[in-house]
DNA sequence: TTGAAAGCGCTAACAA
DNA sequence: TTGTTAGCGCTTTCAA
């Protein structure tokens, strides 16, 4: 490429990158000439071996096809390409094996940091570690690891809608949980704390098997059985999206029957039918936070709790607002 | 790391790699004990440098919140990550300059190939062709540039959806369509087809400002306002779950005031209320086509139509099945 | 303002 | 079976 320009390498890469070094125009002409001419493209790999940087992010979740999780990757993204920085989005799906897998994976490969929701509190980020790439965790617990750390406010927020129901004078009020993992079982405590605080007993406590549509609409059958519930907080939209559709097809209707308030915000329970009361995660805010510790300030261990807020729709049997 | 093995660095990589030649016992031994006692994480990008292979593949989609190209991302990086290969998945957000700066960043990261799920009939791809990185379109008409296409037979598709709705004697039919792509015109084709043959005018056609829920939502005005059809034929389910909301909220109930037959087969249409009947790609094994053809044949270009099933559900009247 | 050259960390051809 | 070495394509120091 130099060569064929009549120029020194160098020369190409003070042209390419506008310095360090000053370039006179006629040179400068001659380098982006040749460049069109040979359809040239640097090689970023060449360049990120030299510099020691890839201006490339990982970001691991559970499962991007659980929409918090799609709204959280597509937030990301966007606040990474606003900074010039690409991020590899990898699917752990649940698996602590293919998550290890993957975070060794993004070492090798040498991103600049990573962001990490995982459901398993107990990953091994040596090979992270090792060489210094900086890890901000969404939803965990402060680690024995000293890193960062970015989270919604679980408990208080399985609060906040559970005393909405007490509100709506419910008195048999359930809770649908996930998987065991620290997010489940902190928006359970919010839930109890809540019945605790107004004097009613848990009515139910149930968990599904995954977070999804799924294993949400399958759990319905377990909460209408005996004694039925006539209100649920949900920790996870995904799930009571799934619980309304199995609700729905056992004839118990939402919010006439029982009533539902979720977690997490997303455009999908926005639009789901009936439209969910929840409390909402400021998913972007999250985004925007990690992508910019970690580039702009990696050394620095960080612990952030943000607010939730309810957002009042349908499901809960509030009158219908706009 | 070799100096601390006391070997040299040939015979790290031997180690490493398990070739290309033997290794003493011995001397497995030291290179494996340094590794582990140092830490030592081989840089991927010095590899890829060397051997012009980055075991990483690109993926461009509009959109991947949108359920479908969400469950395809999750199906390339199943099938990629099966064999050894990373996936850089990039939401263009329908932006031709945000997606042409992705694929100028993919070239650039050196990924061994990129399927494109693209909105914009017309991306420039040169940056890839001229390093012969190949290409697989997912949905596109065949190109003038000789690349790679894998696509549901979008008419047919339609046509089958429609002509359900003709079956359960429906004679005012509509359509809802997105923003002008081949997609949606194609299947907007295959519901003038199935109208034709059966001898009914198209009775409304309208289209979404975009491939979303909210879009979806908001179409359902018009869709009701004077003489309004009595079933709907729906280029996408994202568009039809959200359709289903809208007229929810102006009292119109699916499949009672109107049917609905929609386009995709992701599990939020499984799951919507009422459940969607729709005509499903096959997306598992769309990805893994495109996949397998990237890592295995990239050479050969191929153009394959693969066919969409009907899934009869309840949104088109039919009594409900399990 | 430009050129020469070292070196980022790896693999593979060649020599021993 | 192992060591030496060139070189992948880039950036940057140093010298001119």
């Amino acid at each position: 490429m130099a060569r064929r320009a009549g120029v020194s390498p160098a020369l190409v890469s003070y042209v390419l990158n506008d310095g360090p070094r000053p370039v006179s125009a006629a040179a400068r002409e001659r380098v982006l000439a040749a460049v069109h001419e040979l359809g040239y493209r640097p090689d970023g790999l060449a360049r990120s071996l030299r510099v020691g940087r890839t201006s490339t992010l990982g970001l691991v979740v559970p499962d991007a096809v659980n929409p918090f999780f799609g709204e959280l990757a597509h937030a990301v993204e966007d606040a990474a390409f606003g900074i010039g920085y690409a991020v590899m989005v990898c699917n752990s799906a649940d698996s602590s094996a293919r998550e290890r897998t993957y975070v060794t994976s993004l070492a090798e490969r040498r991103i600049d940091g990573l962001i990490l929701a995982s459901t398993s509190e107990e990953t091994d980020l040596s090979d992270l570690t090792d060489l210094a790439i900086p890890v901000i965790a969404l939803d965990r617990a402060p680690d024995a690891a000293p890193i960062s750390t970015i989270r919604v406010e679980n408990a208080t927020g399985a609060y906040l809608g559970t005393r909405h129901l007490v509100e709506h004078a419910h008195d048999r009020i359930a809770f649908v949980g996930g998987p065991d993992t620290g997010v489940s079982t902190l928006r359970r405590e919010g839930y109890l704390h809540a019945l605790q605080e107004a004097g009613r007993p848990p009515w139910r406590e149930l968990r599904t098997s995954a977070f999804t549509l799924a294993a949400g609409a399958d759990i319905a059958n377990e909460l209408l059985a005996g004694d039925a519930p006539t209100a649920v907080m949900v920790a996870s939209e995904v799930q009571a999206i799934g619980l309304v559709t199995g609700l729905g097809r056992l004839g118990a209707r939402v919010p006439g029957d029982i009533a539902v308030v979720a977690m997490d915000g997303t455009a999908a329970g926005a639009h789901a039918s009936p439209r969910l009361t929840t409390v909402a995660q400021p998913i972007r805010r999250m985004a925007e936070m990690a992508v910019t510790h970690l580039v702009r300030s990696p050394a620095r261990v960080v612990h952030e709790a943000l607010h939730g807020d309810l957002v009042v729709r349908e499901s809960c049997g509030c009158p219908a607002r706009s």
